[in-house]
DNA sequence: TGCAATCATTTGCAAGCTCAACAATTACGT
DNA sequence: ACGTAATTGTTGAGCTTGCAAATGATTGCA
């Protein structure tokens, strides 16, 4: 069925119910194409959408149960500097001391890494990695890779070079 | 003060209490250098980073009070789309139907949009922008104008082009 | 010694998103 | 024309991730 361009007038319920005179509005047709505006040029909607896209690959295709995305970096970057401070992990992950807490709670919780007080500095509690943690984080390393197999596939290599490269211009 | 890399070695409390043979955790120096590992390779993560970057951004310089980035992408969609309805906007935002519930309440409440209930089609309702919405976008969109110049200083013009491209290329 | 900075933590809060279930309405096949 | 299926919007529960401010323990420094 082919959607007829008609264009009523309508008059919102609140409008009405002020009896004051409002603009009339016209009812878009059916099937008339969506204008995304300025939206496509804009760095912060596609990061959005981007960002939100490549998350829900990771969870579709990594699984449910899992580590999520932010679980997964946090724990490459214990399994490459193993004893690393939580506030390290804080800075290089770009987010807050206080949130590395509750994600720390839960991998400890789950017997895959360990904090451990130093002694050097003994406000300090080095994060280590549990032979556990090691082995997941392996399998998870290779599932990860085939994901990002998948996202690249969309690009040549020297094009994704360069997409690495302007978004750590971002952030970096 | 130089870091000295003094190694002491280490056994975590968990394993003290297990009594069990537990492999020696070598504490970290302290100025040691953080390697990333796999993560600036990883697309996954450099866009986190990259859309967490442009968030803080913007909820910098546009202000705590206002809308959000998510609530702005949908103002703009409004705005050009008058009467658009709920799925629409939940389709080319990339986002569930159910969480543009909760965007909508907020905005009607805040009084920049109406819901229109359709008249030939008594399930939908078109979305429109009240002046009041009109004119708050208006304002907003001089300053995203402004903040997305800020993040584009940082691309030479083709390089932007060339960013935009690539990101669309994961999402659409 | 005493004051300031650092690290980890706790608490409270908010944004976003998902999923499942549901009512009202419309579309469709036979 | 009738019954079934699909669509639209809504609700509610739940999860993840992030921030800010306050606190305690520890260390650095003057």
């Amino acid at each position: 069925m082919v959607a007829m361009a008609v264009s009523e007038r309508v008059v919102p319920a609140a409008a009405r119910a002020r009896t004051r005179r409002a603009p009339l509005r016209i009812e878009r047709a059916e099937g008339a194409r969506v204008d995304l505006g300025c939206l496509p040029r804009l760095l912060g909607y596609t990061l959005r959408r981007a960002h939100l896209a490549s998350w829900r690959q990771y969870v579709a295709v990594i699984g449910e149960q899992t580590l999520r995305p932010g679980l997964f970096s946090l724990m490459v970057l214990v399994g490459s500097n193993p004893g690393i401070a939580q506030i390290e992990l804080g800075t290089h992950l770009g987010i807050d001391k206080a949130s590395i807490v509750a994600l720390l709670d839960r991998l400890e919780k789950a017997g895959l890494l360990e904090r451990c007080r130093s002694v050097r500095d003994r406000r300090r509690q080095g994060i280590f990695l549990t032979s556990k943690g090691t082995a997941e984080l392996e399998t998870l390393i290779v599932q990860v890779r085939a994901l990002e197999r998948q996202l690249a596939s969309r690009f040549t290599r020297p094009e994704m070079d360069q997409l690495l490269g302007f978004l750590q211009r971002l952030y970096a």
